[in-house]
DNA sequence: GACCATTTATTTTTT
DNA sequence: ATAAATGGTC
């Protein structure tokens, strides 16, 4: 849609590609955008700015954010950075970490900011004698600790963008001219620095074309508001709104089950999705024992369609709500022997041997960048211990200084650091120095093989281990990406290397040419689609999650949403799953379906039953899908279930955990699962065929 | 300062 | 379940 718009201003308007910034959700759309405007325009479109806000505001920043104080070489700290950043500025605030922990300031930090509050609105804002009392003060530490260090943190590379739009006059206007046109996809999902960004941007032309789906909007929790769609409305009057209501992906039973869901939200702009495509294969809901059945059904379906249909491994997902869920897939994918490609999780950047690494190639671009430097003073070990760094660091403060500087300028009268100390330090200092030069003088490749080399790491890597020789190879890996920047002259390959590391998301490393199922989180899956989607863990406290459970009608508002995103995914086939019973921190608790398939009327569903899989019975048993399942109730093949042996309220005995009560009993495949309140022990939950436990008759 | 055993938090979702 | 943080010992 913005793709047709973009090529038709250059084609037909004669509006030059570098006159234009488009913003998209993923650097892996703007990617696509920018293959498929070329491939309609038949021509490149170099010098169009692409990407996403954050790419934008990190390459604006480079450019000109010195003219509010932002050195070029800056370093974009990460999530891990930052909490590593704050957990230092809640140290020197001598608040205990226990009370508040970094996590939970770094995300009400991150709050402010992206409502455009800098430390000073903050403190300004904060009622006496509460909690943001002390995020106030931590956040003032936090912005003194970036500063030192040289480095923004995320959400900086929006905030501070609209900070040098305000305080920069000439800046603001030259890329106000510059810009004829601007466009931004999925719109609903900006928060109000981004808003901000778009609304300064297209003050002067006032061309500005934004696409969003307030029924898409799944990304309150890190500051969106789908307001900003009133907003734009309201900032520029004259805009022309098209509601686009036909659908070109999926087919009327798919669109049909996606209605049923979000029609029950509140608050929506109401529109029902059609398609020519009236005839499709019904919707499935499949019911399982655990997670590891989930998995096999999902699996051994996958075979089925592949077998029967000719479908390919690359047009079938998973989505799931949580990360943790991917697990499940993987173990029984290996085990079978089914193709996966797993999005997020455990990050190839998140690594330790290519965060050492990276942390190395940082330094060298800014010396300053202070958690680099706590991550490999002593990687590998150069006799420079905890004590000798928090020294260091003390000496630093004191006199002004990074930690390296301070290391690179120590002198006898430096007393709290023994001679041994400052004789490591010195050196390492010294190895810094000798490579911060090679920085700006060979290219990126050759870079990294000195960094490798003299600071001793490809030797510590290599010590004859299995896990020495996996670590290396991702650190080939990472060598293999740099070696992509070694046409860049330095040091500038190496800046643009380290900022498009930081910046690319899980969903940008995706391949398309991979053959292997997609396994995905329901909100990096929006934007995407497939032949064939599986939605796993429809489940009350895990879609919608318990902890959007906590936050009322507008969490369950937006898991709805989530909901919605992830049926919309499905080009021609789509499966519902829910488990009985599912592990949570590795610990088993019984699960009831989701309030959310129990919107969807029964007749829209094809209940599926596998051998084995639990009846009919226990699916009524679990309360609320009973209206999903009502057109099938004459379905064959009920499971002969065991007799209960207990019911709610028995007193029962156990060896391990003594006496206690029944809370609840319930029927599952796998036998009767009770949940027991011990006296002494708490809740637990038992299969009746694993545990050893006996009924008690009261005397 | 290294190494082990024990405890603790972690799971919402992400640029 | 599991990884990270903590604490105690050598």
């Amino acid at each position: 849609m913005l793709t047709h718009r973009i090529a038709y201003v250059i084609a037909t308007r004669r509006v030059r590609p570098d006159e234009i910034c488009a913003v998209t959700f993923t650097n892996k759309a703007a990617r696509e955008m920018r293959a498929r405007v070329e491939q309609l325009i038949g021509d490149s479109i170099r010098g169009m700015w692409l990407g996403t806000f954050h790419s934008l505001g990190a390459r604006l920043l480079r450019r000109e954010g010195e003219a509010i104080g932002i050195p070029p070489g800056y370093t974009i700290y990460n999530e891990a950075d930052r909490l590593s950043a704050i957990r230092n500025a809640i140290r020197a605030e001598g608040i205990d970490e226990k009370r508040l922990t970094p996590s939970r300031a770094a995300h009400a930090i991150s709050a402010a900011k992206n409502e455009l509050l800098d430390a000073r609105d903050f403190q300004a804002r904060v009622t006496p004698n509460t909690m943001d009392e002390q995020i106030a003060r931590i956040y003032w530490a936090y912005e003194r600790e970036l500063d030192a260090a040289a480095a923004l943190d995320f959400d900086d590379l929006l905030l501070r963008a609209v900070t040098l739009f305000r305080e920069a006059d000439s800046v603001r206007e030259y890329y106000q001219d510059r810009f004829l046109h601007l466009f931004v996809d999925e719109y609903q999902d900006t928060n109000k620095a981004q808003y901000e960004l778009v609304k300064v941007l297209g003050a002067k032309h006032r061309n500005v074309t934004v696409v969003g789906d307030d029924d898409q909007a799944v990304y309150g929790f890190r500051g969106a508001d789908v307001r900003n769609i009133l907003s734009f409305e309201h900032d520029f009057p004259d805009a022309r709104k098209v509601i686009l209501e036909q659908n070109y992906r999926s087919t009327q039973p798919i669109l049909d089950i996606a209605h049923a869901v979000i029609r029950n939200n509140s608050q929506r702009a109401e529109k029902k999705l059609w398609t020519e495509q009236s005839i499709g294969e019904p919707v499935r809901l499949i019911s399982v024992y655990d997670e590891r059945e989930e998995a096999l059904a999902v699996g051994s379906e996958i075979e089925n369609l592949i077998g029967r249909e000719g479908v390919t491994l690359a047009e079938c997902a998973v989505l799931y709500r949580t990360n943790a869920q991917s697990r499940a897939f993987e173990e029984v994918f290996l085990r079978r022997g089914i193709p996966y490609q797993l999005v997020g999780g455990l990050r190839f950047y998140d690594r330790k041997e290519v965060k050492d690494v990276l942390a190395y190639l940082r330094l060298c671009v800014n010396p300053r960048d202070a958690v680099s430097f706590a991550r490999v003073v002593n990687t590998p070990r150069r006799k420079i211990g905890d004590r000798s760094v928090a020294e260091l660091e003390k000496l630093a403060r004191k006199k002004g200084l990074a930690p390296l500087e301070a290391a690179q300028r120590l002198d006898e009268g430096d007393q709290a650091l023994g001679p041994a100390a400052m004789a490591a330090l010195r050196s390492f200092a010294n190895l810094m120095e000798r490579l911060s030069s090679d920085a700006q003088r060979v290219p990126l490749p050759v870079l990294l093989e000195r960094v490798l080399d003299e600071t001793g790491y490809r030797e510590m890597l290599q010590d004859g281990t299995q896990e020495g020789v996996e670590r290396w190879a991702n650190v080939l890996e990472l060598a293999g990406l740099a070696g992509e920047y070694s046409d860049v002259p330095p040091p500038d390959g190496l800046v643009q290397f380290l900022e498009n590391v930081a910046l690319v998301s899980d969903v940008d490393s995706m391949r398309d040419e991979v053959q292997g199922v997609t396994l995905i989180t329901l909100h990096q899956v929006k934007g995407l689609e497939f032949g064939v989607v599986f939605i796993a863990g429809m489940e009350e406290g895990l879609l919608p999650h318990s902890r959007a459970l906590e936050e009322g009608d507008a969490g369950i508002d937006e898991e709805r949403r989530l909901t919605y995103v992830g049926i919309t995914r499905a080009r021609r086939r789509l499966y519902l799953l829910h488990a009985f019973r599912r592990h949570t921190y590795g610990t088993p608790q019984l699960a009831e379906a989701s309030r959310f398939l129990g919107e969807i009327p029964g007749e829209m569903l094809e209940v599926q039953l596998r051998p084995g899989a639990p009846s009919l019975g226990d699916i009524r048993a679990s309360g609320t899908v009973r209206r999903a399942i009502v057109g099938y109730a004459t379905r064959p093949n009920p499971v002969e279930l065991a007799p209960q042996r207990f019911s709610e309220g028995m007193r029962i005995g156990h060896q391990r955990y003594g006496e206690g009560t029944v809370l609840k009993s319930t029927m599952t495949r796998g036998g009767e699962e009770l949940v027991i309140k011990f006296d002494d022990h708490g809740v637990k939950i038992f299969a009746v065929a694993d545990a050893t436990l006996w009924p008690i008759t009261d005397p």
